[in-house]
DNA sequence: TTGATTATTTATACTGATTCTAAGTTAAGT
DNA sequence: ACTTAACTTAGAATCAGTATAAATAATCAA
């Protein structure tokens, strides 16, 4: 169940044509996009939407768990609609973001945790992606 | 070398009381603090201090690789003067940015990898802190 | 199907973090 | 001491995201 956004929508959650616009460009979007990479993607399709609506949506489905809001890009939010446990990898030099789709388990000894509590946790790893170290030769 | 920041400043970069003050501020710190945090404590010793000293201080630290960037917080950066390889456990409920010491080693299986050459990682562990979950109880 | 209810959308104003600019100041090299 | 490039400063500008309030539309119940 890697995208569960489209799985039914909850009593007093409305079912609009720019939230389905939404989700229909999340639906298996790999890209982690941001709130603006959405507004201008979906923007083309319905002509009407506004830049709020984007936010309201993407925060309300944030909330609702049915997207994972990434703090990945120092300068603005990216979003993914696989909001199972899986991890990142960010190329340093054009910071494109691919998924690593397993899970990581760590398990972090007593007095390292700390005395918190573990929920879970995510790792990005750093690297430089296939083109960007072809440019870097040819350079 | 935990903080290698006090290391000895490179040729053609200055040595101002300004400078120093947010080094001193920052050295040993574990706090991983905001901008904001930085200014409002180290304006209190050096009253002429302004908020844009510190943001080319930090940049030009960032970039000279004396201080490390975290993009922890979806609304702000945190700088942490410790530039070894370390992780960060989080408190979901307060925020509260904890170290983790070591360094986690995780190999990514070549198909994973997609042929990024890795550089690093850096894991964020999630949880609720002591004196989160004792609030949670008596609530 | 119709109307009432309430969520949603929209434009626009606003906030907060960060960057830019341009002018004045100062640390450091001779 | 002199010179100069680096730095600091206040303030304007920018940019992502949030808040507001009026207009609209999806849904519910009859």
């Amino acid at each position: 169940m890697k995208s569960p956004i489209k799985k039914g929508f909850a009593r007093g959650f409305k079912r609009t044509p720019q939230r389905l616009a939404i989700l229909a460009y999340l639906e298996g979007n790999t890209s982690h996009p941001s709130a603006e990479e959405i507004f201008h993607a979906v923007v083309g399709k319905d002509r009407t939407l506004s830049f709020a609506t984007v936010y309201n949506t993407l925060n309300t489905l944030s909330k609702a768990g049915a997207l994972r809001e990434l703090t990945i890009d120092p300068s603005r939010k990216r979003y993914d609609p696989n909001t199972g446990a899986h991890n990142h990898l960010i190329c340093v030099t054009c910071k494109k973001v691919v998924d690593v789709p397993e899970e990581i388990t760590i398990d972090l000894p007593k007095e390292v945790a700390q005395n918190f509590s573990i929920l879970g946790n995510h790792v990005e790893f750093y690297g430089i992606c296939p083109a960007c170290r072809k440019a870097q030769k040819n350079a």
